[in-house]
DNA sequence: ACCCAGGGTCGTC
DNA sequence: GACGACCCTGGG
């Protein structure tokens, strides 16, 4: 197959995509708005522009391999998004209404490696300096690739990245997270911790436990992970100041949000949303950090 | 100039 | 389990 020929991939008539929830709820931090309103982005060696055009997404750009069959894994198109929603919308009025405000929202199917580290750079940030960093990252460890006059550079694979030191990590903005970022790094690197392993978990719980063992990898972070991977948990909760926030509003309504336990968050996530908590957190994240 | 907060985690007590 | 420290950047 020619290297940079570009492909297309319409879907017709698809409901619950909408570019913009999907790309702006804070699950990915590597595609960007263009001037038209569409997203251009970069995820493995492939290069993709999506546009909504009334019913129709429109995706167009280089991909490594039948363009239908990475799109639909990654932009997880064989879920019933319409199904979820009406679940949920169930739930209570909060929730319905959070759900109308992202009703575009897909999880996507991101790579594993690729979250572990975009989620360790996200600790106590913000998602400009996040992108920021994970570009800058890169385009210093990664492959360029030219896509419509436009230089683009793949995520650093782990070996690429294991050649990094501290300082270098350092000099790229990651503050404090440099150290975490290289003992990771190292420890996938050396194979003293296993990603296949943690695929082959058979529970949310076993996989949890091995990311917990990775320096920058706390309770939050693990949950991201493991709901915006292919790891794709949707048995997960991640409880960040934005959700503890609007969850305390909502249901909790202590004077002092930040007494509010994580456990205690949990297991009202639990209680309400079920075995869906992880989508019905990504509405109520998106609708609330917007509404501020 | 100064202060604050951001998709938290770690080390210490 | 509860604290404080922590790089850096943009906004008040």
């Amino acid at each position: 197959m020619k290297q940079n020929m570009e492909q297309t991939y319409i879907i017709k008539d698809c409901k619950s995509f909408e570019p913009k929830d999907i790309f702006e709820c804070g699950q990915c931090f590597r595609w960007d708005i263009q001037g038209d309103g569409s997203y251009t982005g970069i995820f493995g060696e492939n290069i993709l522009n999506v546009k909504k055009d009334k019913n129709e997404i429109i995706i167009s750009g280089i991909c490594k391999d039948d363009i239908k069959k990475v799109c639909d894994d990654y932009f997880d198109i064989n879920r019933d998004y319409e199904a979820i929603k009406r679940k949920l919308s169930n739930v209570d009025e909060y929730l319905a209404e959070s759900i109308k405000y992202g009703s575009g929202i897909r999880i996507l199917n991101q790579d594993l490696w690729e979250m572990i580290i975009s989620f360790i750079t996200s600790a106590n940030n913000n998602i400009p300096r996040i992108k920021g960093i994970l570009n800058r990252l890169s385009q210093k460890y990664g492959k360029k690739i030219v896509f419509r006059g436009k230089d683009y550079y793949t995520f650093p694979t782990i070996e690429a990245l294991s050649k990094a030191s501290i300082k270098d990590l350092r000099e790229i903005g990651l503050g404090f997270r440099d150290k975490y970022i290289y003992q990771t790094t190292q420890m996938i690197y050396n194979g003293e911790i296993s990603l296949e392993k943690i695929k082959k978990q058979s529970s949310t719980n076993e996989m949890r436990k091995i990311l917990l063992k990775m320096q920058g990898i706390g309770p939050k972070v693990a949950d991201c992970i493991l709901l915006f991977s292919t790891l794709k948990r949707l048995d997960v909760f991640p409880v960040d100041v934005w959700v503890r926030r609007v969850m305390n509003e909502l249901y909790i309504k202590n004077p002092d949000e930040n007494k509010v336990t994580r456990k205690e968050i949990e297991n009202i996530a639990k209680e309400k949303f079920g075995d869906l908590e992880g989508i019905a957190q990504q509405y109520l994240f998106y609708w609330k950090r917007d509404k501020e």
